[in-house]
This record gives C-alpha cells, structure tokens and sequence, in this order.
DNA sequence: TAGATTGTTAATCGATTAACAATC
DNA sequence: TAGATTGTTAATCGATTAACAATC
C-alpha cells in the first residue's frame, strides 16, 4: 500500500507527533499550522510538513490541520487503531511494572500473560494476571493469540528465549535485556537498552561540565546540539 | 578539550560499542579488527573506524584495537570512570524497579536517595533506602551530593518537579515521564518513553503483516531497513 | 619484509531546510 | 478577493561509505 520506504528518521518522529497532537486535543485546540507546531515542537515547519507527506495531505491551505483528525490518522498510521495481546517474560522488578502500567492499555495494549522461571513467584496476580511458569509459554501461546513478546529477563537468557518465542510464531519482540537479538528477518525487535540511555546522560553530563570548566572555555563554547 | 562537535549520531552509538567490548572481553578476545566487529556489530567498518577516530586514534594499523584498551578508553569517554549520585522521584512500580536494578551500581551509578509524594510509601525501604516524602528533597539535595535526578512520576507533575530539581542544582534528568521538559539548556535532559518505543513497534509490526497480505506482495516487496 | 589494518580524505548518499507555486 | 498555509520541488547540509596511503 505504501508508495515509497519511509525512512526510519520519519517513523521515529511519529509518536512524538502523537503525543503532541493527543496533548492539544485534551486542551480544545481544533486547529493547528505546521508553523505553530514546530515553535512548540522545536523542530522546522518544513519537517512537520515533509514527515506527514509522507503519508498523504493532511492539512488545508491557508488553515492548518485539524487536530482530531490528525491525531487518529497518525494513530491509524502507527498501528494503534486496534488491539494488542502481549505477554510479559520476565516478572522480576521491570517486569512487573510494565505489567502494572495501566496506560498502555489505553493505546491498546493488552497484557495477557506473564510468565517466569523462578517458581516463587508462580501463582502471584498482577492486575489479575498470574504469573506463570515458562513452561506453560507454549501452550499458553496455542490457546492465545499472542502479539508482541515483551522480555525483561537477564541478558544471558534472552536470546534463547526469544528463540523460543519465535518458534511459537510471535511476531514481534519489545526487548527490555541488554542485548541485541539476532532474529530472523520477520520478526520485529524494538529494544529499550536503559543501560545505554544512561551512558548517553553520564556523556551529555561529562561533555557539558568539560565545557564549563573555566580555563577551557575559550576552546570551545559553542553551543551543543540537542 | 574537544576538538571539534561530535555529532548526535556518533554518541548514541557510543554505548553500543561499549557493550559489544564488555562482551568481547567477558570472552577473553584480546584483539579485535574493525572488519570483525562489523560483522558482529552489523555495520561497517568504515564507520566504527570514523566513529573511533573522532576521539583518537585507538587502534594500530595491521593489529586492530585492543579489546581492554578501547573498553577502558569508550568508559572515560562516556564517563563511566566515575561515581554518580542518584535520586529517584515517583516511587512507582517503575522507579521502584529501577531502584532494585544493581546493574547500574556497577557502571558506577548509585542510588542514595528515593522520594515520593504519597505518605502510604513513606518509609518503605528498597535496598537498604527508605522512601522519602518529597518535602525532604530540597534538604536532601543541600546535604548530599546529587547527580542526577530520574524522574518516574505522572506526566502532569514532571515539568514542574523538573523545575524544583533544576531550582536546587542536578544539572541532569533522566526523564522516564511523556512529556517533554522545558528547562534551561545547561541542564542535560535524557528522556526514556516507553510508549513511543512500543508505537514504534506496532508500526513496524503493522508495516510487516501489510507486507505479508497476498494482493499487496507484489506492489512493495522491498526488503525493509532496520 | 609482506600482509594486515588503521587513520583519513574523497565520493556518495540521504535527510533537512528553504523556497514558492498551488489553493483553500 | 486577499491572506494564510499547505504540498512539493530544489538547494543545502550532514552523515555514511568507499578508497587508499601510511604504518605497524
């Protein structure tokens, strides 16, 4: 259906459009121009428009975009337009809050299974889900239409599981461990690697104390990017 | 001490070697070509060598980089040679587990300090670090040394809690709330939303099985970029 | 020394921004 | 109609890849 490959630079930058739009709706705001947008966004008028151009015109001359219908276009573009099944591997610290996160629910993800190793834990009910032994995973999955797997489990365990995972026909995996798995092209892996968006914080950190230090000021006090 | 900017692109890859080096050397590989760790990495050599070279020169021409070496040299770059104060605010399930996760003690990040608003988690100890009303944070903060401040509390209450932390000093926030912070461009902001990743996913998601309808093969068999 | 592989320059590719005609 | 703002083409900018001389 789609004409040309969106590049991954625009597909990234749609939920953030999203999040937006959803927050002026909640204020009443009906319309809004590509120009307005991009002074709250902090990002060019130009991006707005060539971003959603590439999906198809949205907007009117000389008014703008209407809010709500672009907020559910958008959505409808970013697959939210339906539900989700997804299953929790992993129910240590991380797991368990994601389990309990009522607000993806509102997007329209659903969790339905949350399974782990450690038998201590088995019979234990998040929001009236039971946790699991891995075991059950695969019959679990037989009987439940599964969409998306969500590992939080240790490193060295995920890519065996995510193997497993695979091998039951999960089609798409939102990896939690630090690692990357390697899968076959099918499959669709979106990582949350926490670890590396500290390290980024301790460099951005690090690099901006450099730059106040006073005898290496003149050397180089232009401004850094975002 | 920067010779020139580096780029955004090259500094969120960063982490990414690091990580493969922490595994090289966990696997007592001595010595690595960039040729190999492309291969492993999936990108090219021309790049990780680019990427190396902004920050010096790591390797030795016939040898490669060294694996404890270039680990070693990517830590200080990133800043993971030093010790890090953290406080977490919004003792949730999310800032409850990210409090348990010891992982990051040992790339240095400590957590010494928890806070919250609801009396009922007054008290309550993770690790060893009793939950604080968040009354005590500014006489927290002036008697201990703070270095970065996460944020996993509401979206409507993170700007301005973002502001009182700015107003007592932390110059950095890990921001797991979906909003954005507008602060001043001193203070170094690292946002984690989860939600934009999971709608990266369904996207993604949407985009393969659209790939997948019969009539459409045809059409747009591309082979997707990851 | 010969082979391997870096560091670095040059070429290519892709993404962002600017500009403006089309049009509401 | 006049003014505003999109959709879209063209120009610019920056990032990635290729190539190879330097050198271990």
């Amino acid at each position: 259906m789609q004409e040309k490959e969106i590049s991954l630079a625009v597909i990234k930058r749609l939920p953030r459009y999203y999040r937006y739009l959803g927050e002026l709706l909640e204020n009443d705001v009906v319309r809004i121009s590509s120009k307005e947008l991009s002074e709250r966004m902090k990002v060019t008028a130009s991006q707005i428009r060539q971003d959603l151009n590439n999906f198809g015109g949205f907007g009117q001359q000389g008014y703008g975009y209407n809010v709500e219908y672009l907020y559910t276009e958008i959505g409808k573009i970013l697959g939210l337009d339906r539900k989700y099944n997804i299953i929790i591997i992993g129910a240590g610290n991380l797991g368990q809050a994601l389990s309990n996160y009522t607000d993806f629910e509102r997007r329209g993800f659903y969790v339905t299974g949350i399974f782990d190793t450690n038998p201590r834990l088995e019979g234990i009910s998040i929001r009236g889900i039971e946790i699991q032994m891995i075991e059950n995973l695969e019959k679990f999955v037989k009987n439940n239409p599964v969409h998306i797997a969500v590992l939080t489990l240790p490193r060295l365990k995920a890519p065996q599981v995510a193997k497993e995972v695979v091998g039951l026909g999960i089609k798409a995996i939102w990896n939690f461990a630090p690692v990357d798995l390697n899968l076959p092209p099918d499959v669709i892996v979106e990582n949350v690697h926490l670890a590396e968006s500290l390290m980024r914080l301790s460099y951005d950190l690090k690099a901006s104390e450099d730059n106040t230090k006073p005898f290496e000021k003149e050397a180089d006090n232009k401004n850094k990017g975002n």
